[in-house]
DNA sequence: GCAACTCATGTCATCGATGACATGGATTTT
DNA sequence: AAAATCCATGTCATCGATGACATGAGTTGC
């Protein structure tokens, strides 16, 4: 790897007028500086990013930790984030942080070592203070799930409006039934759509009934095997709330293999192909594009103006899609409440 | 930020006992050791990787580039890396390279200054020489697509296989008339695809009709539209071989919406929710996770025994997964070979 | 003609961690 | 008991780029 020492040897000048050349500092003249171009070109120097960002104190990347970086939803909230990021001339790193809320402050801290120039995360665990002793290092912004114990920029999707206005979407398609399938109310997201559910039932004077409600599935598979046990019950529901798109990915095929496509689905989150599906799946879009850009604007202003103040909360509109998924009408099915 | 000097004078020892107690040195007193690690933990000492990684000369860093990183193919991969990497504490930066060929270079030699330990790329240009400079600097492995002008690592898929597959799935299901949909022929992965549906036609002594290969589509909107225009051909396939998953989640919503379900249709590539799509569609799978695995592997390999020399060339082979999207009996339209 | 100033360029120190080598006290060997 | 060895710890230099400051040649002003 050739150096600026070496360029500075061949062109017959100082390190440190390499420097000021490739740094474009106009006290150089311009014979010197020709000389010492064509020295880098003939030598092939490239900066050592290294070296710069280690001197800086601080690197120009941005560390982006999410649940599953497969996650479509994820996915491309960290294509988005790249893509602002680039134009400031920064990289990501990306983790995942799995499944298992304990294993996130080792995940964290390790990607944090790496001098990183500021943090997206969206957490898994229920505590996320150890990341205070970070936060006047490097900005740190959390997205689609609030921090707990600790004070930090975020942005949140309207969890409780969401779920309110899916909720609402099916009592409006007549459905009086409606159960929700998610995983556990540890996530605040969850317990957010969950509330919202019930605000909407309970707006609509509907009783809310403990055994519509399967929360606890840790994936997909758990997301079907709730949907069966759903239909099982006696007094089966018409019409699933599925709280995230990651479920949903369970939940439709298993109606589809129980035959029951009469079943209403709406699914908290859009997903690949719920537009194709037959039939095609209703959705709370919860724009991660969007989510991505704000959240590494955050960043990158935080980063340029550090004394300025910004509003920390910040929750973003969600969306209903309307597709087919909602539209059966429900079998008569007058809620018994004898029992 | 609390440095080793900083442990140093508060422990009344000097930089480097703390070096060595950090790296675990033995000629260290367990008195000094002791007291040296209490003052880290009062200190909250965190090592800057930053100044280590300067020093080595090389971050432990996978750098990854691919198309995009939203395309669930490539999260796939990418998300296996991270995972192989950080068993051995490295960490990934991820790049999207766009589907514009003239700013792939540009995007790589940005990463590539970052002082990355290694490199997987799955290129888009038509030539990669520009990376022979970087190649004693760090190992470099080509996923997906072939270098082109250079020599390097690769994995790929069995694009000439699994296409001859695919295609000759569709004959022995009775289809006469196979289309196929692709992207550009410059894509060294699409010409081998196409050569192996033509080989299979060759094979079954099917005629190779030009007016039924469709490539140049940029997205899955262009090959949507490309199906429209077969299905108005005067003497339409019964069948589409779409070369890539891509593709396909155009291709399937447009034969949908021509309400054309029973043109068959085979995708080189699995996708989300393909196998829960009415009718479900026969794939040729790839399994990504598998290449991100190989690659990964094969990056940490030549870190750790730069001597060894290793297979450069390695072909991975695809699998069919039948559904139901190829079931469909051809109606009875023998081709007519009238001009 | 000399002070004051400008400007190109150089020298040195620095960022944090750590190899290479030095030091000096304790222990073992002959 | 002198020599050889061992071992804990320290000192210094280094990685590459770049701020802070120095130097010295050339220019301007009075």
């Amino acid at each position: 790897m050739t150096t600026m020492q070496d360029v500075a040897t061949r062109a017959g000048v100082s390190a440190k007028t390499v420097s000021r050349v490739f740094n474009d500092d106009p006290h150089v003249t311009e014979d010197t500086r020709q000389r010492v171009q064509s020295t880098m070109r003939e030598l092939k120097y490239v900066p050592n990013m290294l070296a710069r960002t280690f001197r800086e104190g601080k690197s120009a990347v941005i560390g982006i930790a999410v649940p599953d970086v497969a996650d479509p939803f994820f996915a491309a909230i960290t294509k988005e984030i790249e893509l602002a990021a680039r134009e400031h001339d920064m990289a990501i790193v990306v983790t995942s942080l799995g499944d298992n809320p304990s294993l996130e402050q080792n995940i964290i801290e390790t990607t944090v070592r790496r001098q990183i120039g500021g943090l997206i995360i969206a957490p898994i665990a229920a505590d996320q203070s150890y990341l205070a002793r970070w936060q006047d290092s490097f900005p740190i912004v959390f997205i689609d799930r609030t921090p707990i114990k600790l004070n930090a920029d975020y942005f949140v999707e309207d969890d409780f409006g969401g779920a309110f206005e899916a909720t609402q979407h099916l009592i409006a398609h007549g459905h009086r039934r409606i159960a929700i399938v998610g995983d556990s109310t540890d996530v605040p997201t969850t317990r957010l759509r969950l509330e919202g559910y019930r605000a909407a039932l309970d707006d609509a004077g509907l009783r809310n009934d403990e055994e519509l409600v399967v929360l606890g599935s840790r994936n997909a598979d758990g997301a079907a095997q709730a949907c069966k046990t759903l239909l099982a019950l006696p007094d089966a529901p018409t019409a699933i709330f599925s709280s995230n798109a990651r479920f949903s990915i369970g939940v439709f095929p298993a109606l589809q293999a129980l035959n029951r496509t009469d079943i209403a689905l709406i699914s908290y989150g859009d997903f690949p192909m719920a537009d194709v599906l037959q039939p095609s799946v209703s959705v709370i879009d919860q724009d991660p594009r969007r989510v991505g850009r704000v959240a590494a604007e955050r960043i990158l202003a935080r980063l340029a103006t550090p004394a300025k103040r910004f509003r920390r909360k910040n929750v973003l509109p969600v969306r209903l899609i309307e597709r087919q998924s909602c539209q059966s009408v429900p079998a008569l099915s007058a809620p018994v409440d004898v029992p």
